[in-house]
RNA sequence: UCCACAGUAGCUCAGCGGUAGAGCAAUCGGCUGUUAACCGAUCGGUCGUAGGUUCGAUCCCUACCUGUGGAGCCA
């Protein structure tokens, strides 16, 4: 590689290029000529902005670099002058420019405004596109922040299995994993399958969830994190799921229910605040095209103590709300998307902690309330979005658990190991699942998931 | 999976029971430091697919496909 100069550079530290001669390689954005000279603007990944070039007729190949079409692939080399007057801060002179690959002029993307759904129709090139330029810097600084936050914090970061043998971790429907030849089956039923022939000698799947095995290294390392790939064959089919998607779960011993809810204020403060600091000519972006009140609405939540509500508090709140509900507010009842929205939006205007569900629409291992009819769990509210995060103080009490899983019919043997957890040194314990891609949308202001995924996967759309 | 809406040029859209139009893009030319540059010309479409009604369908009806919005499920 050439020895070049980062755009990113230019902008953040311009004052130490002024009137040097420096090289940039990139894609041409636009490109504008008369007769003896014009402008490129050449973007080349390292930040939201463009360079501008200024190209004249002292070049030999003048008339090449006037016809190139978008998105052509250029090295310029040239000197770096400021420019008090005009749009742009600065702009090079070039002195030369090679023509690393021309573009065809069928290129997809214009230069104006293209809608989100076409744009996901060439989700190769999108990433071109200031929208997607801008999303998927921000996600990348996300996950940073993400690890950079949790290490601050001590926690050790843990890589849990992608395929599960459990079948049951009771979090959706889950994806089979098997090297069986499907098509050479013909039309055995399924319960005559022998898994025992199968790769794994037994029923596999993609997983739903780290958490189980995550609470393995919590109760080993005490504090742990993890953060990736999750799988859901749910058939849904909205702007808040796909079939793959990131997930970062936290898991603390020695901690319970209160706990897990500061780490996860705290976690999503630091993160917002972080994209903030890093990114702001991609949130500046957001703000204007994208959402006009995205950062009145963050800085707020970064400054803002979260709502907090029990179950039985909220659907008070619900009764007495001076509004028609399409589902009836009744105590027991799961909370429907409308009623989620009311509270986050209408009632507390910010992200609200509601906890303390009953035990029958929570998982099995969410640790059982002293009233017997509620257990520890925590969703987190926001906004736009609805649940960001789902948690829960887990349930360390054998033989509670045990009972709880027996209700539910869960075969014991399977889950051995995680009763060792309990056996072998318990203590309370809590975690939360983040939803990666849900943060996303609610800092971006993006109200669909497939837009804050590269390839994303949905059901019936494998595309790329 | 259910409900609603939409599918016309590469993109964004208009149109109408009598076989199609704009802006942008593209191509060619012009051009005085432009910045979604500007000016002129040219090119561009079996109107999502398959049936049906009709003298005649892009337009009306039915089914299907695809997309979008909402709901369920969840992160």
């Amino acid at each position: 590689m050439k020895s070049t100069t980062f755009v990113r550079e230019l902008f953040r530290n311009g004052h130490v290029f002024i009137n040097q001669t420096i090289a940039v390689s990139g894609w041409v954005r636009t490109i504008r000529s008369s007769k003896t000279f014009g402008f490129m603007e050449l973007n080349d990944g390292s930040f939201f902005k463009n360079i501008q070039v200024v190209f004249d007729d002292i070049l030999p190949n003048f008339k090449e670099i006037s016809k190139l079409n978008i998105s052509s692939s250029v090295t310029v080399y040239g000197k770096f002058i400021e420019t008090p007057n005009a749009k742009q801060p600065f702009e090079i002179r070039a002195e030369n420019i090679e023509v690393e690959g021309n573009s065809a002029p069928d290129y997809p993307l214009q230069k104006k405004r293209h809608s989100l759904e076409y744009l996901r129709t060439i989700a190769h090139l999108r990433p071109r596109s200031n929208m997607f330029s801008a999303v998927f810097r921000v996600r990348s600084v996300a996950a940073y922040a993400i690890h950079q936050f949790f290490f601050e914090k001590g926690f050790v970061s843990a890589h849990t299995p992608i395929i599960t043998g459990s079948d049951c971790e009771g979090a959706g429907e889950m994806f089979r994993v098997t090297t069986f030849d499907l098509e050479k089956l013909g039309k055995k039923e399924v319960s005559q399958l022998d898994y025992t022939t199968d790769f794994f000698g037994c029923p596999a799947s993609l997983t739903v969830s780290g958490q189980l095995n995550g609470e393995s290294l919590a109760l080993a390392f005490g504090k742990i994190y993890t953060f990736g790939p999750t799988f859901r064959a749910e058939n849904s089919n909205t702007a808040r799921h796909a079939a793959e998607f990131w997930m970062v779960e936290p898991e603390m011993a020695f901690a319970d229910l209160q706990d897990n809810m500061e780490l996860a204020e705290e976690m999503l403060k630091y993160v917002i605040r972080y994209i903030m600091e890093t990114c702001p000519e991609e949130m500046e972006f957001f703000h204007r095209f994208v959402d006009t009140s995205l950062l009145d609405r963050l800085n707020h939540v970064v400054s803002t103590t979260f709502g907090k509500v029990t179950y039985t508090e909220a659907i008070a709140i619900l009764t007495h709300a001076k509004k028609e509900f399409e589902f009836p507010v009744v105590w027991g009842m799961d909370l429907q998307t409308e009623h989620e929205r009311y509270l986050a939006e209408e009632h507390f205007q910010k992200p609200v902690f509601v906890i303390d569900y009953p035990k029958e629409i929570k998982a099995f291992y969410m640790r059982l309330n002293d009233d017997g009819k509620t257990v520890a769990a925590m969703d987190c509210l926001v906004p736009g979005i609805g649940e960001i995060i789902g948690g829960s103080q887990r349930e360390e009490r054998t033989n509670i658990l045990t009972l709880r899983m027996k209700e539910l019919g869960l075969d014991l043997s399977e889950y051995a190991w995680y009763l060792d957890l309990r056996k072998y040194g318990e203590t309370k314990h809590a975690g939360f699942g983040l939803g990666f891609e849900r943060l996303l949308m609610y800092v971006t202001g993006i109200t669909n998931i497939r837009d804050v995924i590269l390839f994303p996967r949905t059901p019936g759309t494998l595309r790329f």
